[in-house]
DNA sequence: CCTCATATCTGGTCATACCAAATTTGCGCA
DNA sequence: TGCGCAAATTTGGTATGACCAGATATGAGG
């Protein structure tokens, strides 16, 4: 669990000390204030711009660009704590929806044993974590990323791994009230059968409605997604 | 254009010259050989180890961990020419499809003249290419892209660009024939056209289609998607 | 208050050096 | 010949310092 912790560190700082122009302290500077070489910060900001949060202007300055950061780099944020704009949080719900209800058919056709043997160990597992009173926020990731890994794209596995990195810190939140991790629990059950029966309409429909709480809950606690138009 | 050539360019060499266990040459192998220095060296290394296309090793050495690279990862493979396992390609080719149906669908209710003034642009822009005998790859993306913005899903848009940029380079050869390209631009406003009368159904249908030419076409190029099972 | 020359700052790049652990080498022993 | 272990080497990780040239800030003069 060591990770890159300047990356993370650099990428919060750079959001708490960029003046209105988005320009943000120098090389130099961020090396002293972290207590590092020059060398390390720029490797540092060589992967910022890789992920399109930063653009390195020579002989100027390094100046946010946030509009165009990838989505690799949006997880990134949220590994390092930098809030999130709300809006985006709304638009990855949706697109998870557009993803997930979809990974449902195709893995009801696709799934192989192994698959099933998986989901069967991680419902194990969040029955083990319910009965402890704990928080299901791995065991849900876990569930979701196995029936996409059950559509053997891996392609799509990647894309989706991305969100789930995304909702780190938040997923343990969501999970901490009980009923709502027994309810999520019990969907994902028949989730599971039905993917075992490989009934795909039942599958997506399972999924769709499992995934409507989830997009009930951030819509609520956002507000309304209107502002997001223009 | 300029982007970061050192880092395609590394890419590309350190497939070419890794040995049986992933292992790469060493850094100062690697700054010796494209005549830069180590900083630089380690600067792209850091970026290839950001999108998990290498794994650095400390005092050990830098090895390369294809199976784990993330998605942006495949993009940076494809702009420095290195072949891509066309079992990806195909399964990029599915995601595309699940992506850009679902698309099409959303923004018939959410497109706004600005969208529709953009992808008339794009069509006019076709003809004249057309007109003058040249390939749409660019209109093409341009067109996908523009309908996947209309969604007004941000983190969507981002998702998508990531395997337009795969396809820059194969794009070109998929429309160097002009009765293909001819047949993709009318299917282009048949789409156009039903995102106009903002209808779900057909829109989605005649994405639909159009896709599927393009899925067809790579399954005849790189065989059989069988072995992509396991 | 504006203009323009000058001093300063900034990213880009390179060369060197030291560290400590991983790896390889090779000597000596069985 | 084969094995084991210690010494030499390689390797990534990190820091320091320097130079370049263009962008930027400063300030004197009009």
């Amino acid at each position: 669990m060591k990770e890159n912790s300047l990356l993370s560190d650099l990428a919060a700082h750079l959001f708490s000390n960029s003046s209105g122009n988005g320009r943000t302290p120098s090389e130099r500077e961020l090396a002293e204030h972290f207590g590092v070489s020059r060398g390390q910060v720029r490797e540092a900001l060589a992967i910022l711009e890789a992920m399109r949060i930063v653009e390195r202007r020579a002989k100027s300055g390094i100046y946010l660009t946030t509009t165009e950061a990838s989505v690799e780099a949006m997880a990134l944020f949220a590994r390092a704590g930098v809030p999130l704009d709300p809006i985006l949080i709304y638009e990855t719900v949706e697109l998870r929806k557009i993803h997930e209800i979809k990974a449902a058919e195709l893995a009801c056709d696709r799934a192989t044993e192994e698959n099933y043997q998986h989901l069967r160990d991680i419902l194990a597992a969040s029955e083990a974590k319910l009965a402890a009173g704990e928080g299901l926020a791995r065991e849900d990731r876990d569930f979701h990323l196995e029936i996409v890994r059950a559509t053997k794209n891996s392609v799509f596995h990647r894309v989706c791994s991305v969100y789930y990195v995304m909702g780190e810190h938040r997923l343990p939140i969501y999970f901490a009230e009980p009923a709502r991790s027994r309810r999520s629990h019990e969907e994902h059950i028949r989730i599971y059968e039905a993917l075992l029966a490989r009934d795909g309409n039942l599958a997506q429909a399972l999924m769709s409605a499992h995934l409507q709480g989830a997009e009930s809950y951030w819509k609520g606690l956002i507000g309304s997604p209107a502002t997001a138009a223009g």
